[in-house]
RNA sequence: GGGAGCAUAGCUCAGCUGGUUAGAGCACAUGCCUUACAAGCAUGGGGUCACAGGUUCGAGCCCUGUUGUUCCCACCA
């Protein structure tokens, strides 16, 4: 037997256990064609980045997962790996750089990279470590970069193969511009906010005419780059000027007056300056209309192509701009007016939109694949309510825009040619243009959206574009967990690639979870210091408390809140296990875990709890209820085997019979183990430090078979038995209690029953439970001198304790009346129900005989209850 | 402008296909160091399931509307 300490120390347990599961390999995902697959691709954290509660919920999910497979049988693989994350990282190291006074322009690109890398090995695996503190039982062998080679042959690949079939092109149009990251962004990586501005009216003149139109904008330094003024074409108040000139102030530039259907005529004026350049609709009407594109925000946005303006910040040539307009006499007014300012999702600056040659995906193709295999079920998602989300983003999806003026990610695979201007797409570094043969080419500077890795995950992760063995036996995965924030980043963009280019879903089931905010409700982020770091958590708490803080609690797909009292309360729950343990280890005699021949009905009341608690556990863990799951599992501990179970089995223990003590023992082992498995996949730390612990036969409890259900193991009768003692007991304490009636008084204690049966079965359990003295247990009233007892009544059974000195007998009487009142009212209501012609035939059998037992029941206790109250007159 | 989620005990949340008297943790009250655990045990108090209708034998759950709240999407300048 082995000495266990008094608490449980996490600390002491976690790296021991975890180094034991590695030595032993359990983590591989090893190809086995005897057994079906279960994949799980893990949703690569950034390099740079440091755990969070995020990754801590995301992980445990998966692992749980993974865990509970793995037990059950299936050649299960949790693919890790880390994601280079463009922008995050390279602002990262520019950041350092600025320390040191240098940009990355300094440097130059090949030396930055250098630099970048350099980064990459040293903090790249800082999030890997933190990973394995959680417990994540993932194959570390095959742990995959979006950079490494394999990934970056398959990103170069898919590029490639995209750009053949026509479904990349490079154009010039609307993109979002951030100016501080200086790059493009697909529309997705922009986050809009409300913001107070103004809508100012500004006056054009119309050429040759003393008339003016008057234009609303809330960007007046856009203006700048006005070649245009829209009407609608149905407008009376314009329709005189369609086709004619108007001057634009402060640039004194010629343009026309068109006329579109875009213009809404209710909105301002009804007049709408064009600016092809800096506005998407301005853009397309522009290009209907074949207006002149001027761009005037630079890269850094400031003013070019803007006369006297040139240079000054878009903000300092709005401030300009307005105020030379309002000394001309040509600003009419100024509104007060809401409106929604596009941010960049990396730094937070408002993003510029400019006309921009860039690389695009054409989404409408791959959309439709994508929407129909989520619509016809091939993809499940759990819980369903996404879907919508996902369908409505796929069907108004404009092209993706892939291409990032940054240096650190995929560097696009297109050289051009400076002599005939084509552009040569190719899997090899080409040296000479593909049409004309001139070795004068460059390569596009430009890299590609780390999305665009990302989305090749599942398969690139397995070797595609080569056909290996695990590509073939381990995809599609099965099933994908993350957080619904990433829903049109990764998912959407994960499901097209997999049907593209494996003519195959990457993913059975999506399984979303919400985000983990702080105790008051808001998201959790640096500038608010109100992020919690999961390490500090795992180091005071334990790694299994904030997996079963996460896991329960929940439902899927919504947001949590943290709170470190949870933590706690489940520390204290992996605490009572431990001692739950120590107790049987204490008394453990027995060298295996198998079950004695002669059970008792105690015995068989927990194996038939544990039974039950099995088979739902399974159920709702295919349904991915996994918070319900977990919830029963600390349950059952709690309440039947510790609170019930374990006291039940200390005078069986201690009865000085020995073969009696043994069978405790056994049961006592029994359901200890198959607990322990069952909550091992999410509390795998202590349930394996336990099981070390104790009498096993398999290496590791993470390789043990998952329990299973078992008929044979089902006892009904017994356990509705059993619950007749456990009411009796339960009865017995209450009266007690409200009597103040102290553990160390032990009275005499009668039962008057027709059961006599089953509390005689339970004869130790009464006296040690309800703290009975002598115990009679009769089925005639007669014999029992009631006189000065007090009464205890239950459906099966009255019970009196001599307890004179506390005995008020008026007070008796009062309390049993009250009881029987409520009793009778309770009978009525059934009566009701159960006349009511309607319910009796249309509810189902179950519920009607449910009803019929429960009004049994109630008459019984009625009857009990009247018996007494004759007894004590 | 469109869409979604949430509203259940003082607090944070569960409540799976509608079926007893709606649960848990924390907090609270009372009594216990009962030889696994005071990070514990026993017992108890505490809910108009946001509001108003409807469907149903039966509604926290389904339908309609209202209010409050959070979020997502969207090119009215």
């Amino acid at each position: 037997m082995k000495e266990l300490p008094k608490t449980y120390n996490p600390a002491e347990v976690e790296k021991r256990i975890y180094d034991l599961w590695m030595e032993g390999g359990y983590f591989r995902g090893v190809i086995d064609p005897e057994k079906e697959p279960f994949t799980i691709v893990i949703p690569p954290p950034n390099v740079t980045g440091q755990l969070h509660l995020g990754h801590a919920f995301d992980e445990t999910l998966q692992d749980v997962l993974i865990r509970r497979k793995r037990m059950q049988g299936y050649a299960a693989l949790w693919l890790p790996g880390t994601d280079h994350a463009g922008i995050a990282t390279q602002i990262k190291v520019e950041e350092e750089l600025r320390k040191e006074g240098l940009t990355r322009y300094d440097l130059g690109r090949e030396k930055f990279l250098e630099r970048v890398w350099a980064w990459k090995e040293k903090y790249g695996n800082r999030i890997v470590e933190q990973l394995k503190m959680l417990g994540s039982s993932c194959d570390w062998d095959r742990l995959r970069f979006t950079m490494d080679e394999g990934c970056s042959r398959a990103v170069r690949e898919v590029f490639v193969s995209l750009y053949e079939k026509g479904l990349i092109y490079k154009g010039t149009r609307i993109i979002n511009w951030c100016p501080k990251c200086t790059t493009a962004l697909s529309d997705a990586e922009v986050e809009h906010t409300e913001r107070p501005g103004n809508l100012w009216y500004v006056k054009y003149p119309v050429k040759d005419s003393d008339e003016f139109l008057v234009v609303a904008t809330t960007r007046p330094e856009t203006m700048l780059g006005d070649t245009g003024v829209a009407v609608h074409p149905d407008d009376e108040r314009y329709k005189h000027l369609i086709g004619k000139t108007a001057i634009l102030p402060l640039m004194n530039r010629e343009i026309p007056i068109i006329a579109d259907e875009y213009v809404d005529r209710e909105f301002g004026t009804g007049c709408v300056k064009m600016t092809p350049c800096h506005d998407p609709n301005d853009f397309e009407v522009g290009q209907r209309h074949n207006l002149e594109q001027i761009l005037v925000i630079d890269e850094n946005a400031r003013i070019i192509n803007g006369g006297k303006y040139n240079g000054l910040d878009r903000y300092e040539a709005r401030k300009q701009i307005v105020a030379d307009l309002e000394a001309l006499g040509l600003l009419v007014k100024v509104e007060p007016h809401t409106h929604n300012v596009g941010g960049c999702y990396r730094c937070g600056t408002t993003v510029e939109p400019v006309t921009s040659p860039q690389w695009f995906v054409k989404m409408e193709p791959l959309a439709k694949e994508a929407l129909k295999a989520v619509e016809d079920g091939r993809i499940r998602f759990v819980p369903e309510r996404f879907t919508k989300i996902y369908s409505n983003w796929l069907t108004n999806a404009h092209d993706w825009c892939i291409s990032r003026q940054l240096w650190w990610g995929h560097q696009i695979p297109a050289w051009y040619c400076d002599d005939c201007g084509h552009i040569t797409v190719a899997r090899e570094d080409p040296d000479k243009c593909e049409k004309c043969g001139s070795a004068n080419i460059r390569r596009d500077e430009d890299v590609l959206d780390t999305w665009f890795s990302s989305a090749l995950w599942p398969f690139s992760t397995l070797g595609w574009p080569d056909k290996t063995p695990e590509l073939e036996y381990f995809y599609p995965t099965s099933v994908l967990v993350t957080g619904y924030d990433i829903l049109f980043f990764w998912v959407a963009r994960m499901i097209f690639s997999g049907l593209e280019h494996m003519k195959e879903v990457p993913f059975r089931t999506v399984l979303f979870h919400g985000l983990i905010r702080d105790a008051q409700g808001r998201k959790m982020s640096k500038s608010l210091g109100n992020g919690v770091d999961p390490i500090e958590v795992i180091n005071t708490y334990g790694a299994d408390a904030l997996r079963f803080n996460i896991v329960t609690g929940n439902s899927p797909g919504n947001d949590m809140r943290y709170y470190p009292e949870r933590c706690e309360a489940m520390r204290n729950f992996a605490n009572k296990i431990w001692n739950a343990s120590r107790f049987v280890m204490m008394n453990l005699t027995v060298e295996d875990c198998a079950l004695p021949e002669t059970l008792e009905l105690e015995d068989k009341w927990i194996l038939s709890k544990l039974n039950s608690l099995i088979r739902e556990v399974n159920e709702n863990m295919d349904k991915f209820e996994l918070g319900i799951a977990a919830t029963k599992i600390y349950d059952f501990i709690w309440d039947s085997y510790c609170d019930w179970y374990i006291e039940l089995a200390k005078p069986r223990l201690n009865s000085g019979d020995a073969a009696a003590k043994e069978r405790t023992e056994r049961v006592l082992l029994y359901v200890l183990m198959e607990t322990l498995k069952l909550l091992h996949p999410f509390m795998p730390f202590i349930t394996e430090a336990i099981y070390q612990a104790l009498p096993h036969e398999g290496p590791a409890i993470m390789v043990e078979k998952y329990p299973e259900y078992s008929e044979a193991l089902s006892f009904p009768k017994e356990e509705a038995d059993f619950e007749i003692i456990m009411a009796a007991v339960r009865a017995v304490r209450q009266r007690r209690s409200e009597m103040n009636v102290p553990p160390s008084k032990r009275p005499q204690l009668f039962i008057v029953t027709d059961n006599t049966a089953v509390f005689e079965a339970g004869r130790a359990y009464l006296s040690k439970l309800a703290f009975a003295g002598e115990l009679t247990i009769t089925s005639d009233a007669a014999a029992v001198d009631t006189s000065r007892c007090v009464t205890v009544v239950t459906n099966d059974a009255k019970l009196y304790m001599p307890l004179a000195e506390l005995v008020d007998i008026e007070k008796e009487r009062a309390r049993i009346t009250k009881e029987l009142e409520k009793a009778r009212a309770n009978l009525a209501g059934l009566i009701k129900k159960l006349e009511n012609e309607a319910f009796v035939s249309k509810a189902p059998e179950a519920v009607v005989a449910a009803e019929r037992e429960k009004a049994e029941k109630t008459r019984a206790l009625i009857e009990n209850l009247e018996e007494s109250l004759k007894m004590l007159s």
